[in-house]
DNA sequence: AGCACGCCGACT
DNA sequence: GTCGGCGTGCTC
């Protein structure tokens, strides 16, 4: 019996391995199997099973079994499948999608040293600048290392030539370490009574007078009715020590075993429990859902309802209808730990049936979230964008929360996937409906609508007869030269809150940047304080009072002088939130002011907490980045404040306008969620600009008409499907060669495609790498499902990689972008 | 993606 | 000669 096996690799090929007859039980379709691998062992995904084989080379065994239950089957396979085929990875790529991280099983090749003798040769060394001098440097101060740390430390790759040299002079040996899973199943230890309570009292006065500790330790199991304890919480109870519980199981007293326990993520926020009477609209949503629930039957909705429609409720009854069915839900949303509400809302609808997805979680909470999952005992799952890979195998419903945030497509990874747009396929695969619900709709999805390729559903009123807030344009232009600009904020803004801080109402102010001010810039020689490792400004921060790069990280301390030219005549530009913080507090100085963005949520319990007290009315104003725009849902606020309107406007993306409007819309959406009416005060310098006019008229239909006449005549999404290529590398030459040969390669599909000359990325460097792009756009008409982009795509790389000497910089493709930046 | 090999120019 | 850079080919 032979297996094909799929790795993690880039390349579109499955390998055939022998199932050596003990494991003939455990390997299926499905399961993840270890085995070598030229000279490496590596984790694989058993795709087909099968009796015979072409393969005439040397066949070679699989080493060991990970799974006992397939974690995917035929019908799944389709959809991990289409993925790598659509978003152009191998399908080993798109399977590890799949697992949960910190599991695979492979070899790392280890330098075992003998470190006196390492320092004897390298005291014999007489050139010090050599590559050989430098390994042994290295070497010569530990004991082991790692092929991948040596070759970062020498800054070299080939030094496999020295090493075995020195494996030859006996100096190291090279070890084949088979390195386990990082993640494990969490056990415990748990005590029980091993012998009869009669027999036990019995012995008790006798046992009294030696070990009272002993005593006092059975006394409570006993209360326990047989039940067993974990230890560390009996010893902590009862204030003994192991020494005690263990001289008690070596007389059999006791009997000490391992439970595994199930590590749970929990949320720290939590709502009260509401019934809701469904209105009407609501109601018809749900009945035009819930048969295709009921009937195994696909189809796409766009669910658009505006902000405090009560989506969220829709979302409950349809999961009710799946349970009822026997079937599972899955829930994505943008980034769950910014959305606790919805969390909470679930749980207290479902309890245990739920599990919580994302990012923040740790490893071992992943792993036992997901290992929940595939056993079947959790029914609903809701989680962020990774969430759509977890390992439900009968799915009865689908639902993409806000279906238009940016943060459904995975950026830096590979694949570089659309979780909504997957979610699409997933539904087509397990035969269920799939509901993309927005306030906002993004263009694209709108645009499917209406061209019946999704059904459209909407939610035009908003529950409980609340109205929508009152939005106001405030043009600071025109405001300073009346002299009503307090520094950054309008008369008119600031008087609106002081009248909330009165009335004891809740205020959310938007500014989408994090820090103090976001350019330093010397008056002398006009230079800007950029990042060394990007091409960005570096970003004040009072509060940790630091220079930082939003990009890759890179703290320095505040420089006292240009670093240019030396002068002190140094000036800060650019408002973040920590200033809007900060003067608030100074206008306001009773007023208790919370921040939320990136950098004050740190701990997973912080935000949490934050809103809680803000929905307590213990704090009065939140400020915030583009974070306060999601999900918020308090019916005590009643006024929203945007510093800038501009802060996304000018971005040069083609989707600039979109993601301002969809940002403007949503944040108003925040306010006047009950019977009294919100208020919102945008600033702005353009408040001619359509977008921001049609935010203030709420006119999201308006918004959607006007700006898919400009894609259709720009040329951009929906009207043409894209693929950005990048290429990245130290060196800028090499990047920018790659991007030139690959420009090349292109060249033969130039009469069926539009293709753009390789141009510097936005940010042309980050983290180090220099950055080139080209952007390759197809017609929807000639080429509907991208199919020939596709082949275009994957043709052209082998031709690059037969013409071009750049072979070895990194090449990225991202299908369908969110940003060409 | 690793890892290994083999070619070739530039050095002691 | 041989060190180190670089291109190429392979992985069941």
């Amino acid at each position: 019996m032979f297996a094909e096996v799929v790795f993690a690799l880039p390349f579109r090929k499955a390998f055939t391995y022998e199932i050596p007859s003990e494991l003939k039980k455990f390997v299926k379709e499905g399961v993840r199997v270890v085995a070598p691998f030229g000279k490496r062992t590596l984790t694989g995904f058993v795709v087909k099973i099968s009796k015979t084989t072409q393969v005439k080379d040397e066949i070679k065994q699989i080493r060991e079994v990970l799974d006992d239950e397939p974690i995917f089957n035929k019908t799944l396979l389709k959809f991990y499948e289409w993925i790598a085929d659509y978003y152009l990875c191998s399908l080993g790529e798109a399977l590890k999608l799949l697992v949960p991280q910190g599991t695979e099983v492979e070899s790392k090749r280890k330098i075992s040293i003998d470190k006196n003798f390492v320092q004897q040769l390298l005291q014999n060394e007489n050139k010090k600048n050599t590559l050989r001098y430098k390994i042994l440097q290295e070497l010569s101060t530990r004991e082991q290392i790692t092929f991948s740390t040596l070759q970062k430390a020498v800054g070299k790759k080939n030094i496999y030539s020295h090493i075995r040299n020195l494996v030859e002079e006996s100096a190291v040996t090279v070890i084949d370490e088979i390195e386990g899973a990082k993640v494990k199943p969490k056990k415990v230890k748990y005590v029980r009574l091993a012998k009869d309570v009669k027999e036990l009292y019995s012995t008790l006065p006798e046992l009294d007078r030696r070990s009272p500790k002993q005593v006092k330790l059975l006394l409570v199991l006993i209360e326990a009715k047989g039940k067993s304890l974990p230890a560390a919480e009996l010893l902590h109870k009862t204030e003994t020590s192991k020494a005690a519980l263990d001289s008690l199981e070596k007389k059999g007293f006791v009997e000490i075993f391992e439970k595994e326990v199930d590590r749970r993520y929990k949320e720290h926020y939590e709502e009260v429990h509401q019934e809701f009477v469904l209105t009407e609209q609501q109601n018809k949503v749900i009945e035009e859902i819930s048969p295709k629930i009921k009937d195994s039957v696909f189809q796409s909705y766009l669910l658009h309802g505006v902000t405090g429609s009560g989506k969220t409720q829709v979302y409950i009854e349809l999961a009710k209808i799946a349970l009822e069915q026997n079937k599972s839900v899955l829930i994505l949303v943008p980034e769950i730990s910014l959305t606790p509400q919805i969390t909470s809302r679930f749980y207290n609808n479902f309890g245990d049936l739920v599990t919580v997805l994302h990012s923040r979680m740790s490893a071992g909470e992943r792993f036992d979230s997901w290992r929940r999952i595939h056993k079947g005992k959790s029914r609903i799952v809701v989680g962020a964008r990774s969430a759509l890979f977890a390992p439900i195998f009968k799915l009865g419903l689908i639902v993409v929360d806000e279906e238009h945030d940016a943060s459904y497509k995975q950026q830096d990874m590979i694949p570089k996937y659309n979780a909504r747009d997957s979610a699409v396929v997933l539904g087509s695969i397990h035969n269920c409906p799939v509901v993309l619900g927005s306030a906002t709709p993004s263009v694209e999805s709108r645009y499917n609508a209406e061209i019946g390729k999704y059904k459209l559903l909407t939610l035009p009123l908003r529950i409980d007869d609340a109205k929508l807030p009152a939005i106001t344009l405030v043009n600071v232009n025109a405001e300073r030269r009346k002299g009503r600009m307090d520094n950054i904020f309008s008369r008119t803004l600031l008087d609106k809150i002081e009248d909330r801080l009165k009335k004891k109402e809740g205020v959310i102010i938007l500014q989408n940047r994090r820090g103090f001010s976001t350019q330093i810039y010397c008056e002398d020689c006009g230079e800007i304080e950029m990042c060394e490792n990007c091409s960005v400004p570096m970003v004040f921060h009072i509060n940790k009072n630091i220079i930082q790069c939003h990009y890759c990280g890179l703290e320095k301390p505040v420089p006292n002088a240009c670093t240019h030219c030396g002068s002190i005549n140094i000036k800060y530009f650019g408002t973040g939130t920590e200033r809007v913080e900060d003067e608030l507090q100074f206008y306001f100085p009773n007023a208790r002011i919370s921040r939320i963005d990136s950098d004050s949520i740190t701990r997973k319990s912080y935000l949490s907490n934050l809103l809680l007290s803000f929905g307590k009315g213990e704090i009065d104003i939140l400020v915030g980045t583009q974070m306060v725009s999601k999900g918020l849902d308090f019916s005590r606020v009643t006024l929203v404040g945007v510093i800038s309107a501009e802060t996304t406007l000018w971005l040069p993306d083609f989707r600039a306008d979109e993601r301002t409007f969809q940002l403007l819309t949503q944040v108003a959406g925040r306010a006047g969620r009950s019977k009294i009416a919100g208020e919102v005060i945008i600033q702005t310098q353009n408040e001619k600009h359509f977008a921001l006019q049609k935010v203030l008229q709420n006119d999201y239909d308006g918004f959607y008409r006007r700006e898919i006449v400009d894609r259709e005549r720009l040329g951009y999404p929906p009207f043409t499907r894209l693929a950005l290529i990048e290429t990245k590398d130290k060196s800028d030459q090499k990047a920018k060669g790659a991007a030139i040969d690959f420009r090349k390669a292109l060249k033969k599909f130039e009469s069926h495609l539009k293709i753009s000359e390789p141009t510097t990325a936005l940010i042309y460097k980050l983290k180090g790498f220099y950055r080139y792009h080209i952007l390759i756009k197809s017609s929807r008409k000639s080429d509907p499902s991208g199919k020939f982009l596709r082949r275009a795509v994957i043709e052209a790389f082998t031709e690059f990689n037969r013409i071009s000497r750049f072979k070895d910089v990194k090449l990225f493709y991202d299908i369908d972008p969110q940003s060409i930046m």
